[in-house]
DNA sequence: GCAATTTTTGACCGATTGGACAAACGTTAG
DNA sequence: CTAACGTTTGTCCAATCGGTCAAAAATTGC
């Protein structure tokens, strides 16, 4: 029982954060198989047994990595609220997605990598905590549908349609920008895709 | 030079399939560097050297993967037509796509782990042929917008969002089910997707 | 300043990896 | 039958992998 865990240093505090930092540049890229401990310790600064002094595995920074991301990963979705506007509710849920798409590429493709190899490591998190929330925000929209302020659908795939859609931005980053071109590949496209996205998930809900 | 390359034999033709198939299904779960020569030489059931005896290396077996998938990949957008309805046109290619998605998710989940990554292999492929051809496809949708059959937006980004929310049902197919439950994860779910999609692009672009 | 503690590293280990190779085994045409 | 060719496998190899360990170096508390 490693119940009398002492405090972390001041270093170790540091160093943690800069190996999750490091790590989440690697493993966002290669995915955990197709990524190893060198190149990690290499992006850190230090070496491979230095690394593996403050975290015991490699599983280990992953498995931390994964933790933190799931957090801050569903904040904008918890934030989605019942308000007396839907579509001021859904057009902030979309730009908050978007800017995350924006401004986190590497937590989302991070998760993207996870999922998409079958999410051996959160798949409980997905049928709990997330289930539990997705079910709850479905209520929200169901009970505007009702009210008559949106127009009926699947309350649960258009929140995947809005997932997919923003979460595109950053995980099929390099497909986006080929296709696009050199000349609109700077960030002047996040707003072309935003007033695509408010013209869609707007322009279809009207009642 | 290798340029009197004999026929290939009928067993060779055959093996080579057989590899192609099980190097899909490891491939599209584990990635390529998540993936070994091992696991598909046992899932095409032969040995290793057996394996390389039809394929010179791990990267040939790849490349001749992504080679084929690209043709079939591209073909429902390579079907979208100029034609009188553009409705009718935009619905048949969210059909098709929606249909890849449900068919051959195994391709999508390889293509997404090949963009994930940088698309590292298939960057050229990317920035000439695809991007040719949505320049194309985004030169018809434009026109349908100057005739005023269907609402003014961005042409690429709407392509993005179809491509976006089609793939998202095999690409997360694991995170789609774990949120709908065991009740909704049947093949019901495509067209649940369906009508929410056709409901989201159609019902936006009503002119 | 010094002893205790924390941090860093070089050297090393067993396991796994992609791949080579020659020998053995099958197949087939004459 | 047999020689030529195609197919399969056991064995081996160098490189790389995740991880250990003891000893050196740096830091900290007194």
């Amino acid at each position: 029982m490693e119940s009398a865990a002492r405090p972390l240093t001041r270093i170790q505090q540091e160093k943690r954060e800069l190996i999750l930092e490091a790590a989440l540049d690697v493993f966002s890229v290669h995915g955990f198989r197709g990524s190893t401990i060198d190149q990690v310790a290499e992006a850190a600064g230090m070496s491979k047994p230095n690394l593996l002094y403050y975290f015991r595995s490699k599983e280990d920074i992953h498995a931390t990595l994964m933790q933190r991301l799931l957090h801050t990963w569903l904040a904008p979705l918890r934030e989605f609220d019942d308000a007396d506007d839907p579509v001021v509710e859904i057009r902030s849920y979309i730009r908050r997605k978007l800017e995350m798409a924006r401004d986190y590429p590497r937590e989302s493709r991070l998760f993207a990598n996870e999922i998409l190899q079958g999410a051996p490591r959160i798949m409980p998190m997905l049928e709990g905590e997330l289930k539990e929330l997705v079910d709850e925000k479905a209520r929200i929209i169901e009970s505007w549908m009702r009210a008559g302020k949106i127009a009926k659908t699947d309350p649960y795939h258009l929140i995947f349609a809005i997932w997919a859609t923003t979460q595109h931005y950053a995980d099929f980053d390099v497909q986006v920008r080929a296709v696009l071109g050199p000349d609109r590949s700077g960030e002047g496209r996040f707003e072309d895709a935003a007033r695509l996205l408010e013209q869609l998930f707007i322009g279809s809900l009207r009642p």
